[in-house]
DNA sequence: AATAAACCCTAAAGTAACTACAGGGTCAAG
DNA sequence: CTTGACCCTGTAGTTACTTTAGGGTTTATT
């Protein structure tokens, strides 16, 4: 399987393939007699781990972790569950902020309507 | 109010503060004798403003675009109206995304509860 | 008073996670 | 035999910062 097949399988663009790989991401393909990556069934499933991790919102180094701790057969799921733990605190960080920020936008707008914008504290609206 | 007093009232580093100002979100503070920056409170609402966009995900230019409304004054209400009912539009996406990211790692933490990692179905489930 | 620690300055380079571009080779179809 | 769809490497651009280099200034301590 060549190169742009894997990026439409997976719905990822060709540049996305080959950078995962110069990062080390995805493991070097075979290369072909002239030089194109010929990409196997199991590449195609480590790459769709990788994009279903980045969809959720995992860094490149939490999937790297998440690479290692896979390895270690012997390792405890305790790892993997510290990991989505920690993301999930962070999650929950970003979802009360834009709860806020969607309090203040809506408030805002009430001001707005009663069409005195000319003398309603705008800025001072939006900071609190 | 000095730079690193503003920066720990507003939890952010100073050099974040210096990079908002040479990108434009930030206004030109006033200069000490020896060249230190002066910050007033508005500033420092502003900055706690553009922090709190900034966490939930908005851009630089979707930031700008909100302080914009500033120097709107004589705008039309519907104007600005307009402008902030596209951007609770954009909100209430990201709340959807991050959402939709909460429940898929919800999802995969309790598929991963004991046991070792030779069975875990965070990780099996991943790689479906 | 001298010196060290803590603070401030500018400018430039580095980072994450890609994306886009420049300047090419390869190969099946018309 | 050339056109178009692929593939290649390598470098530069993007966003939103962070880090580093190489300095001045202020404040606390010796």
């Amino acid at each position: 399987m060549r190169i742009g097949e894997l990026a439409a399988e997976c719905d990822c663009s060709v540049e996305t393939i080959r950078y995962y790989e110069k990062v080390g991401l995805l493991s070097k393909p075979e290369r072909a007699e002239n030089g194109y990556r010929t990409y196997t069934e199991n590449q195609l499933k480590w790459l769709q781990f990788i994009l279903r991790c980045r969809r959720i919102g995992l860094t490149q180094d939490e999937i790297r972790q998440l690479a290692d701790i896979e390895t270690k057969v012997s390792a405890k799921c305790d790892e993997v569950n510290e990991l989505l733990t920690q993301h999930l605190v962070n999650l929950h960080r970003k979802l009360d902020d834009l709860k806020q920020m969607e309090k203040s936008i809506l408030r805002l707008k009430n001001k707005c309507e009663k069409g005195t914008l000319g003398d309603c504290l705008v800025i001072v609206e939006l900071m609190k």
